[in-house]
RNA sequence: GGCCAGUUGGUGAAGUGGCUUAACACACUGCCCUUUCACGGCAGCAUUCACGGGUUCGAAUCCCGUACUGGUCACCA
């Protein structure tokens, strides 16, 4: 039996029990969950992937446990050029630290490495040669051909699709036929040989969907590639037997594998971690909800955030809401704590897929932003430009005081300003306070807009204006210059008799604010004022 | 086609047999506050929990069936 494992499996020496000595159990407290995020390195991360990474990570940080990052690339056709270093700075803007795992292309930190499956081929290998010594795998010399005339023939005769029993050509070679086969240079996989029935069924508790009942797996998967890497199915038995994992966090697009990987751990006789299965992020699609789609909606690529300058805290706070929706409230009723001091459940996770809903994220991205100072906004909003703005990243370098008082109207207060609900808002609502931007205006007058009238309104207000006025005397003075022009300065009073005005203070303070902004909608104009001072002011009212 | 899962308003959802004339949040609409906007306040928005049966004094909640949606059935993960 050993000379005919070595012949499947050449150089091969180490047994399972010398691995097991190499990586030992953990020596963790009671309930500590030792878990990972494992993406293939076929691209940047997707929405849906950094939520089972947020989940994952989360999950092991409030238990004291371990979160690593494992690299699953074990399909070299698919691989990206610097996919690793892609997942490895997604996650870092994110503030999803790893405790083990990979730190670049080719390094990584903890004891339980490599984290890269193609430097763990010796390893896979070594546990598909204990199986081959005990009769539980076996080589199969099936073309991609012949797999398919066996499915079509399965198809004509109606006869469930897949390599098992009767089905599974090569499960009866004799150790003859495999010496002559290898010999005559033929190509194989090695495949499990399942000892299961499909009539029986497999009970397990998934920590997401409830109690499931699965047939038994009776495929005799492959478990290592004619290239003598191995399949997904196997590296998760293998790494995960040996990292010490206690809890498998992944999409549901994995639950109907699941009896083959409790089969699998069964087999070796190890102990299965526990599964929790995350429905998709969905899109709402003509009518009906599909699986948010890199290609399809820029949403879903984590750049896209970046991009427009929302803040990955707002989006760690919007996936938290999604995975467990009382986060929301408690959150609301604990503003002073972050997600650090929240419990994420297990059992709390919708079981269904949720539609990915941006709305939702702006809104608590818009009320993230407003808590923060403004010395933080400019902050985040210089970061941002320095990438996708270069002209606001002049100014913002330029004149870095001014910006910040910019920034703070209506904002380090009991009810802070809720307008900016990403980074790039700034500009689209701010630009008019540098004169440098200050240009192709476009004025937005109301009700006034009568030349003459502007003017006398503008002339008169100028002459009273003084840059050291407490806001109530500000205000009393563009009440004045109502009064003296024929506008009411009480709005009660001009409700009651509009007939007896030309106007009221609203309509004499939208022409300063469109003087002065272009804008009929702005903050607070006194702090607008202020900020821009008399000269200023005088200058853009002559320009009217 | 086989197997599995899901289905509460426009959205996320709470809800596990009576406290539900179905929380809360987002979105939307209207009103109030207000020099504009944003904020804030108030109100409206599911006579009903995919549909059809059943169990029960009583069901969104338990059971059965149907429909629809999604997943899976690779030498991809």
């Amino acid at each position: 039996m050993k000379e005919y494992a070595d012949l499947l499996l050449p150089n091969i020496d180490k047994t399972i029990e010398d691995y097991k000595k190499i990586y030992p159990d953990r020596n963790l407290k009671d309930g500590a969950i030792v878990t990972r995020y494992a993406p293939s390195p076929t691209g940047y991360v997707h929405m849906g992937a950094l939520f089972s990474a947020f989940i994952a990570s989360k999950m092991a940080k409030q238990t004291s446990g371990v979160f690593f990052l494992r690299i699953e690339d074990t399909d070299k056709k698919r691989e990206i050029e610097n996919g690793v270093s892609g997942i490895i700075k997604d996650l870092k803007n994110y503030g999803i630290k790893i405790d083990e795992g990979m730190t670049s292309e080719t390094e990584w930190i903890g004891e339980y490495g490599p984290y890269i499956q193609s430097k763990r081929k010796e390893i896979y290998q070594t546990f598909a040669k204990h199986l081959i010594m005990n009769d539980l795998a076996y080589p199969c010399f099936c073309t991609e051909e012949d797999l398919e005339n066996i499915r079509k023939e399965q198809e004509s005769i109606k006869d469930r699709i897949g390599y098992y029993g009767k089905w599974a050509r090569d499960r009866y070679l004799s150790h003859e036929e495999v010496i002559n086969k290898i010999n005559n240079g033929e190509k194989y996989v090695i495949r499990l040989k399942s000892p299961g029935k499909f009539e029986n069924k497999v009970i397990y508790d998934d920590l997401v969907k409830g109690k499931l009942e699965l047939p038994e797996n009776d495929l005799d998967i492959v478990i290592i590639k004619g290239d003598g890497l191995p399949t997904y199915h196997f590296a998760h038995l293998v790494d995960d037997y040996l990292m010490g994992t206690t809890h498998v966090i992944r999409g549901d697009e994995w639950l109907s594998s699941v009896p083959i990987h409790l089969q699998l751990f069964k087999v070796f006789g190890f102990k299965p971690p526990k599964y929790a299965h995350i429905s998709p992020l969905l899109k709402e699609d003509n009518g009906t909800r599909r699986k948010l789609s890199k290609r399809k909606d820029p949403e879903a690529a984590i750049s896209y955030y970046h991009e427009k300058g929302i803040p990955t805290q707002a989006v760690l706070l919007y996936l938290c809401t999604v995975a467990n929706s009382n986060f929301e409230m408690w959150y609301l009723q604990n503003k002073d704590k972050t997600i650090d001091d929240f419990k994420l459940e297990f059992k709390k996770i919708s079981s269904s897929g949720s539609l990915f809903d941006v709305d939702k994220l702006l809104n608590i991205s818009k009320n993230y932003i407003s808590l923060l100072s403004a010395t933080d906004v400019y902050n985040n909003t210089l970061e941002y430009s320095k990438n996708y703005d270069n002209e606001l990243f002049d100014l913002l370098t330029k004149y870095k005081d001014y910006s910040i008082n910019v920034m703070n109207i209506e904002r380090e207060q009991k009810k802070p300003r809720k307008d900016l609900a990403m980074f790039s808002d700034f500009r689209k609502q701010n630009w008019y306070m540098y004169d440098e931007l200050f240009n192709n205006l476009n004025y937005e007058w109301q009700n006034i807009t009568d030349k003459n009238e502007i003017k006398e309104i503008l002339n008169l207000y100028i002459s009273k204006y003084d840059a050291n006025d407490d806001k109530d005397t500000w205000f009393n003075k563009m009440k004045e210059v109502c009064d003296a022009l024929g506008y009411a300065s009480d709005m009660k009073a001009y409700k009651e008799n509009p007939d007896n005005y030309k106007g009221n203070i609203a309509d004499v303070s939208n022409v300063l604010r469109v003087s002065l902004t272009t804008k009929s909608m702005t903050p607070d104009l006194y702090e607008i004022m202020k900020l821009l001072g008399k000269e200023r002011m005088e200058k853009r009212f002559n320009m009217v």
